[in-house]
DNA sequence: TAGATAATTAAGCGAATGTCTAAATTAAAT
DNA sequence: ATTTAATTTAGACATTCGCTTAATTATCTA
């Protein structure tokens, strides 16, 4: 739980996860989208994966990364844990029972 | 933005969200709730409002806190960001256009 | 097997975070 | 007018965080 608040606190993780909606890659290609070193992204791979927000592929030498869907779920359901004080936005229209 | 992700990073910070679904609190009964010492849940408190999840309101010589919408929809927005990627628990029964 | 490539782990450093006690501020009560 | 109560502000300290460079592990290819 603590994880994936942590994970999430920084920027560059957050990055990295938005990075990832458009499909799987490896380190290098992550790592090549910021300007900063490769073990530093290397380490927040790391901590986004303990947060179980992205999964780790080993695919010959390299590793490739996509979002995993576990970590996203517990977050959205402590969101949810405040909806009886008030709604969020919903779609236009919507009938629920 | 960042500041509300600073914000719920905290365990204690959670725990005071919690506590104000049941309503708005002064920060001496918030306080209580704590095994901390006031001025270290005065800062907690000014975190949460500078990050708007909460709001303060001067009640002669209590400040009362409540829970601020505005924060959680800017979190909840990012949130959704990742929809075109993997859907979240719905409603049981939905129809929607 | 040697050498190159991908990625992580290790070690170290300055900045930010969370906590405390003590002091200051503000409003109410006597 | 003083005192009491509610809360914040200030200052100090240990811990955690994010970054870097250097060393290590694993894999591929000639």
């Amino acid at each position: 739980m603590d994880s994936k608040f942590k994970a999430i606190n920084d920027p560059t993780r957050r990055e990295i996860l938005h990075y990832l909606v458009n499909g799987p890659q490896n380190a290098g290609q992550i790592a090549s989208q910021f300007d900063m070193s490769k073990p530093s992204i290397s380490h927040h791979l790391d901590l986004l994966k303990q947060a179980n927000l992205i999964q780790a592929d080993k695919k010959g030498q390299f590793i490739v990364y996509k979002l995993d869907k576990t970590g996203f779920e517990v977050i959205h359901a402590w969101f949810q844990s405040f909806s009886k004080y008030f709604e969020f936005p919903k779609p236009k229209i919507r009938i629920e029972i």
